[in-house]
DNA sequence: AACAACCTCAACCGCATCAGA
DNA sequence: GTCTGATGCGGTTGAGGTTGT
């Protein structure tokens, strides 16, 4: 698929680009298996591919990594994309890490063509639920509020991750734990609301 | 059948951050 | 401390597929 001039990283010679061949892919995924997945530059050099090592990493993250999942998220993972986007806004690599087999690429893809209509719908529907009742506070208000009484307490731009990092730091962080456990996860996202009105 | 409008998702871009020299 | 290249991330693009007229 033919795109937009080349970046900069890519301009100082003539590389491939758009869609990946399955011989490029076949290349590309032998050199990571004796190399493995870092220096990618040179692994975009070994593998004998006119590619960036930009290209190769997404490629190899999106799509050649083992255990990856495509298509089909499942109505629990859709909960939990849900969730996790309501605690921790579009941060898709983090979100991603808490759904396995699942690329942040493909969760932000899934949210912007499905879940974001979704949201927008259910708002506007709520919205007219309680207008009447003139409720102020829904969850996202109080996450701003949240963020704001940071930023107060002079939080910057670096800080503001760490406003999650005793969740993902933390009970939060799951990586260590080999397959994740959904229900387990999504048990705990239940919490989410109180967590936020606590902080 | 033909065309337009819409949708999906792989891939690119630009920027921020990290790590090593 | 500074520079430079590598890496990672979120936003965006656009080709190709699907659906509607």
């Amino acid at each position: 698929m033919p795109m937009a001039p080349m970046s900069s990283q890519c301009t100082k010679k003539e590389t491939n680009r758009g869609a990946w061949t399955a011989e490029e892919d076949q290349k590309l995924a032998q050199v990571i298996e004796i190399h493995g997945p870092k220096r990618w530059k040179s692994v975009a050099a070994k593998a004998g591919l006119n590619r960036c090592g930009k290209s190769c990493r997404l490629r190899w993250m999106n799509y050649l990594r083992p255990n990856i999942k495509r298509g089909n998220i499942s109505a629990q993972e859709e909960d939990l994309i849900l969730r996790l986007h309501k605690l921790l806004g579009n941060r898709w690599s983090l979100i991603a890490g808490r759904l396995p087999g699942r690329t942040d690429n493909e969760i932000k893809n899934y949210w912007n063509s499905h879940l974001s209509k979704k949201v927008k719908q259910k708002e506007k529907q709520s919205r007219g639920l309680v207008a009447e009742e003139s409720r102020p506070q829904n969850t996202k208000v109080k996450e701003m509020d949240f963020v704001e009484k940071r930023s107060e307490e002079g939080t910057s731009k670096g800080d503001e991750d760490s406003k999650f990092s005793h969740i993902e730091d933390g009970l939060f962080d799951c990586s260590s734990e080999g397959p994740l456990n959904l229900e387990w996860m999504s048990k705990f996202l239940e919490m989410d609301e109180d967590w936020l009105e606590f902080a």
